[in-house]
DNA sequence: ATCTCTTCTGCAACTCCATTGCGTTTGATA
DNA sequence: TATCAAACGCAATGGAGTTGCAGAAGAGAT
């Protein structure tokens, strides 16, 4: 018997099933920056994904590239939150994306991206498809 | 009688008095930087302010520290518009406290910025400050 | 299981925007 | 107009994002 490949569901997200579908090879990087992406569903910038995977080996280039080509087929969305760094955020498969199901808080003060479900935007009837950015302190760095 | 000097206010702004009135210096970089941000009143990213002022000999680092001084002292708003471009506009007198009133839209089509007083936000008790920027299409732009 | 073809990776180098250091110039007050 | 801190210009640095390329690895065919 082989030895067993690591869980490839995380977060509700088939990894590789995800790749396949995306016409995207099964590779260590790419899996691995998808986990990634599925276990924080929340918007993450290339450097903390290549601060997290660079102990495995991964390369910072091939990160980036990995979330350009997960970009390009839609399986993930790139924002800027209004801080000149670009976020990358998982889309679920028959999902809103993300961002636009509840607003996000950016810290001004340790720069993390927040979910702020309990933030209510009450918009004027008529009104087409608006995003909402919060931006303030954390609930850690507000004491 | 000496030469006179150029017309000092601009649009509605009094480039002399603004800046004195920060506590900053009246040099001609500073003044060119000022006089630019008055007369286009949309956000204008530091390359365009150097596409128009280095002519006149203003170095581009001049402008840089220009907008950061401006920024710091509140006279400017320094934003990310989604397209990872700084932009820089001119914060009128009585503005600091306008933007904190109601939301403002920033529209990702023509980059203006319009008061939506309309969109209601709610904040759980006890929240602490937060600022909310919209991004979506403004009325001019929707149809 | 192995072969083969194509995609993907890792490394290095490079570009461009943003930022800093420093010697010189200039504005504001005395 | 003399003085001194603030601001300037120039050069150099830092960091995110990109590109080129030789070698490694995935997936289907044999």
């Amino acid at each position: 018997m082989s030895a067993k490949r690591k869980v490839s569901t995380v977060a509700g997200v088939d990894l590789t099933a995800t790749l396949r579908a995306a016409g995207l090879r099964r590779t260590a990087p790419r899996v691995a920056v998808l986990r990634r992406l599925a276990e924080l569903n929340i918007p993450v910038s290339h450097a903390e994904l290549v601060d997290a995977l660079e102990r495995d080996g991964v390369d910072r280039v091939t990160v980036w590239r990995s979330l350009m080509d997960f970009t390009e087929v839609g399986l993930v969305t790139r924002a800027d939150l209004g801080d000149h760094v670009w976020r990358f955020s998982l889309v679920r498969q028959g999902e809103a994306v993300h961002a636009r199901k509840h607003p996000h808080l950016l810290c001004i003060d340790c720069n993390t991206v927040v979910c702020r479900p309990d933030v209510k935007v009450t918009l004027p009837p008529g009104q087409g498809e608006i995003e909402v950015q919060l931006k303030g302190l954390c609930g850690r760095c507000e004491h």
